[in-house]
DNA sequence: CTGAAAGCGCTTACAG
DNA sequence: CTGAAAGCGCTTACAG
């Protein structure tokens, strides 16, 4: 391990004073230097093969450049989708990412996120609010802005959402025009009779068409098993099938095609399935899953946009920004298209 | 935004030096602390809020306990999984990760990973070896321990890899076991050619078989639609499906699962299809699929752990690991089991 | 066991 | 246009 080469270095091999050296690699152009000095010193860094140390760097500016970045879990395509998006955007502005997921902050004792130990300049938090509003606010009054995305924040949070109670709506209303009445609504057993928008929906439409809701709670955490396991018991307890199945998220209704597939039940013959988010795994399964799509790629990049302006303008009024959802109705409630 | 409460707040505020009080919060129990000052100074930063300035303590002790990851690219389920799987190692162990991919990089005007300017203490790099070899060089000039993940490494870097080879070859047998001859290979355009284990394995294993190969070149970098698209041009062309194809990664298996089925093909009974990586989804398309399974979390885990020797021991011999991949046989060629 | 001092490697007002 | 100086917030030998 060689020893790095410092600004100091470079300085001394060509004469000069460090702060000169410094603004010669500015990319800030009112600190005026002729250009044939910036010339000498690019070409003596790339020499002696200097790289700027960025820790001193964030140090003395303050800055660092990187966000982070909070998601629920990493097991879950949904959540890989959504990092992946996060990525692009921030890449493209020359930013770093740093990643955590409630999963870890779960087996730490201290139970803090470890964005409050990261060197970060703000935190984007997907769909955890609900979750964690004490520990969101406490990011906060470190003077980290948060901008939270997902179905609620705290008020006085920079907020974006899918208008995911509108998407529910148009998955319920899709299958009730396909003529099913019995239909059931797949999701986790944890969050049974929450108050949120897809619970809502399915229990306000089921109500308005004057329907029995049917409510599938799959207990454990790995979606796609668990639910195909689910089926498997539910139809060896003898008891029958619904028309239609709603998925809260596209995992269940993937786990969902292939459990009834196992059974020999034909998609959408005898069983439509509908899934939700729009994961690009929806358009390759066997039937392809109709689904609704949540806008990620808007979401996070309106989500980078406000982190930005909450950081150049502390003191801006708080944005509640909604964007809508999108049917993709596909195979698995359609059939076969010719 | 209310300033951060620095060490020098909490010191003034206890009336003690800021050494003492840093060295009561340093985990190092060499540092000789009374319990109970301990205790006061830990109550006081409970009550002022203070949070160390990471980016403080990184430039003064040379470490950022994070670590680089390089990846070739984020759209494509088996770098997710990768993501995932080096995330959970590296959070187990306290340290926080960065992630790059190829393609950020061809974007850039300067051509170099964002690596060379993150803080890290050192890099994963996993399966980009092969493209960008004088790059990794030069990250290590730098002081950078890199460890090398992929079928090809430079030698004079610690290197894991699955044997590619291997699986290719488990793949290829397997196939022929079941009695299909005309084998096609499903591979990336870019990739023809090239003297990498899965190519070199499928011309073997054909040779030996005196079988006649039939390479299956797929333009364009969407995998899972291009190889679709590819299928139903092919028989439109009038030319005949193989009896087998074996892929060269699980989104084109995919992808030719879904364009067979497009077709009309049945599979495994016209056309068996094999994959390569073993990604989650792979067991839940219908019918699932028959593929290789990389080892990716030993993987992972060993990377971290020869990066983690390299830093603390600088001059240790070079270590190459190679780890097995394992044949997942399923639907897709072996059909429907009851 | 505690404090005063130096310094990690930068950047940025402040002089000249 | 260039240099000398201060300082970002810590940690760690070095004294006491």
């Amino acid at each position: 391990m060689t020893k790095r080469v410092s600004l100091k270095d470079v300085a001394s091999a060509l004469g000069l004073a460090p702060s000169t050296v410094s603004r010669a690699l500015s990319s800030d152009d009112s600190t005026h230097v002729s250009p044939a000095l910036r010339e000498r010193v690019r070409a003596m860094c790339a020499a002696m093969g200097y790289h700027p140390n960025q820790t001193a760097r964030r140090l003395r500016t303050g800055r660092t450049d990187t966000i982070g970045l909070l998601v629920y879990e990493q097991y879950n395509l949904f959540f890989q989708w959504v990092t992946s998006q996060v990525h692009a955007v921030v890449a493209d502005r020359g930013l770093g990412l740093v990643v955590d997921t409630a999963e870890h902050r779960a087996t730490r004792l201290d139970r803090t996120w470890m964005a409050a130990d990261w060197a970060v300049d703000g935190v984007i938090a997907y769909d955890v609010g609900h979750a964690y509003p004490e520990e969101l606010r406490r990011l906060r009054e470190r003077g980290l802005p948060v901008v939270v995305v997902g179905p609620v924040a705290p008020p006085e949070f920079d907020h974006v959402a899918a208008d995911i109670a509108g998407g529910a709506r148009l998955a319920m209303r899709h299958l009730l025009e396909l003529g099913r009445r019995r239909i059931g609504y797949v999701l986790p057993e944890q969050a049974v009779g929450l108050d949120e928008p897809r619970n809502v929906v399915y229990a306000e439409t089921m109500g308005e068409a004057g329907l029995q809701p049917l409510v599938m709670a799959i207990p454990g955490t790995e979606c796609r098993h668990a639910v195909r396991r689910y089926l498997g018991d539910f139809v060896r307890a003898g008891r029958r099938l619904p028309e239609a199945i709603f998925c809260r998220n596209d995992e269940y209704a993937i786990g969902c095609l292939r459990g009834l597939t196992d059974l020999g039940v034909r998609v959408p013959d005898d069983v439509a399935v509908i899934g939700f988010d729009g994961i690009e795994d929806s358009a390759f399964t066997c039937p392809d899953l109709s689904t609704v799509v949540q806008p990620v790629t808007d979401l996070c990049r309106l989500a980078a946009d406000l982190l930005q302006r909450r950081r150049d303008l502390p003191e801006a009024p708080i944005e509640h920004r909604v964007l809508p959802c999108q049917l993709a109705a596909r195979e698995s409630t359609l059939g076969r298209q010719t």
